[in-house]
DNA sequence: GCAACTGAAACCGTGTCGATTACGTATGTG
DNA sequence: CACATACGTAATCGACACGGTTTCAGTTGC
């Protein structure tokens, strides 16, 4: 189970729009060009800017000459927000076990649950490091690993 | 894709070991044992021991009164390693993008991996903090988040 | 009115995973 | 030696999720 994938389209769909300095609705930019970046379908494209959109993360109008933007700026959108937006994510699978009866069987579970919590911590506190903007000049990236 | 599931069964099996205090072959545990606390099919379980064998976490032993047993402390077996042995996991999907051509599009997947390995690497830090032992003691996994 | 575009739903093919079954092999007991 | 126990591995099955595609409805601008 993993909601793969969206997380990349998702990150790369903003950086695009960071690239392409889309800030306000007459820079939108059409899914149909964000999914020739990716590349991917623009279905796939609209899935994932939708829950941006959810987010708070960007805009988007329909019609002629519509499509995404930014709402905020390049470096104050960071990637735990954007991993938080695509997806609920149990990087690790889900702990959805215990035996009744079994005292050891009832506490691992709970145990390893908060062994699994911790890494997503741990995930969302290095990811929040690590802005849109970071993602265009990658230098930034290398340096902040 | 995800390994999903693996980890989990691995760490509550690992747990269950140092519980059952099965350091050599003749306190070896039977996956049959092992499957009934998780609660999951034996051979599920054994698909697993058979990963955290060849990473020299534990022994087995086939035949009458065979099992699986410990073959380090739990307090020397950290989760990373754990996490490691069971799969080769890219948490967050991965990114095989790229649009030859546009320099945006070439840059962005690569920066967007820089990201997921760090989220890697997060995870595994924090991982290796917590040891099978801590498990056993789950107040430990609270105090070290 | 028409063209461009988003948003949402439905559908399909595929890949993955857990569960199950089955077979071969190794080990201990009577 | 015969037999029960138990691991290891392969094959198969069904469920589920995801990406891709198509389609339709609603919006916007010319």
């Amino acid at each position: 189970m993993s909601d793969s994938q969206k997380f990349p389209v998702a990150a790369h769909a903003l950086a695009y729009l960071a690239h392409k300095k889309a800030f306000s609705a007459d820079r939108a930019v059409a899914s149909a060009e964000l999914a020739a970046s990716v590349p991917t379908n623009p279905v796939v494209v609209r899935r994932v800017t939708a829950m941006l959109g959810k987010a708070g993360l960007i805009g988007a109008r329909a019609g002629a000459n519509g499509g995404a933007w930014l709402l905020k700026a390049p470096e104050a959108i960071t990637l735990d927000v954007v991993l938080r937006a695509v997806n609920g994510c149990a990087h690790l699978g889900v702990a959805p076990k215990g035996v009744k009866g079994c005292p050891v069987g009832e506490k691992i579970p709970d145990a390893v649950r908060g062994a699994m919590i911790a890494a997503d911590t741990a995930v969302a506190d290095r990811l929040s490091q690590i802005s849109v903007a970071d993602l265009l000049n990658s230098a930034t990236v290398e340096a902040a690993a």
